[in-house]
DNA sequence: ATAAAATATCTTGCGTACAATTTAATTGCG
DNA sequence: CGCAATTAAATTGTACGCAAGATATTTTAT
């Protein structure tokens, strides 16, 4: 028989936070799944467009300082989404270490084919603006600490 | 010329609480990176551990209900503690579909050496243990909401 | 001008996530 | 009992994340 040890009750708390956080933003990606077939993107994908979207023509590191993702993982994101036609990757003239993000006409036309997601995710979520809101600014507060 | 068309607000904070709990998450795992380096563990492997350390010989279905994962990411997983000689994988004699998690002497010492590591990231998060006490229970509550 | 250092991206390899399919064991029903 | 339906894991295939190393271009220092 094997008695069971009693936890560290800070394990504990570390567990939640952790957790919480990594498994609400799997639940995220899977709410957002469905919607997000309809237009033929994945989750990170769908991130990237949203920066592209905001400012077309950025490079590839421009774009992964916005996503906090390298070119390890950004390179072939932007290479499916290059033959999903919604950009084009083309070496920068003036620098050709440099490869700059462009959007294609289609796209651009899918931002308008996107706009309704956020309304169900928002819908989805079941929580008031002013709830989300605060919750956004506050994870983006931990954020900002434990990168620093 | 292209003019970059105004962008729906709601989009935008879309992007911010989803991007806000995506970037976050994976922020945190990168904090846990060189702690669990030294113990060998990657960080779904110490969510695992952590499970096991509250409550031994659970299945992998049970395991993954805790950790809202499935068996197609548990499985592999799994046998890699087993190669790393924390855990054992033995069917159950009463079920034998079932796949039964048990803690080996290695794995159970492990949780000795893991205790240190809640207080460190706890310090590294710059946090009172009042505020993350608050953000763990809203991005639970929201995850609740959100899986309903 | 040129070699060395720095920079930007790409590639490789490993470990998740997850949908969909497969395999094996158990349960339920006629 | 016999067999279809159910259940539990494992497998397969696709797409991240990321560390480490390779490749190519630009900058810097001499």
């Amino acid at each position: 028989m094997h008695m069971q040890a009693k936890t560290n009750p800070l394990l504990q708390l570390d567990n939640q936070l952790c957790f919480a956080l990594y498994s609400t933003s799997l639940a995220m990606t899977k709410l957002y799944k469905p919607l997000l077939e309809e237009v033929g993107l994945t989750y990170p994908q769908y991130l990237a467009m949203l920066v592209l979207w905001e400012r077309d023509g950025l490079t590839v590191s421009e774009l992964g300082h916005q996503l906090t993702l390298d070119s390890g993982t950004l390179t072939p994101l932007l290479k499916r989404l290059e033959v999903s036609g919604y950009i084009s990757r083309i070496r920068a003239l003036e620098d050709e270490r440099r490869v700059r993000i462009t959007l294609t006409p289609s796209g651009r036309k899918l931002k308008t084919r996107a706009a309704k997601i956020p309304g169900c995710i928002l819908s989805a979520s079941q929580c008031s603006l002013p709830e989300l809101l605060a919750l956004t600014s506050q994870v983006q507060a931990l954020r900002k600490k434990i990168v620093a």
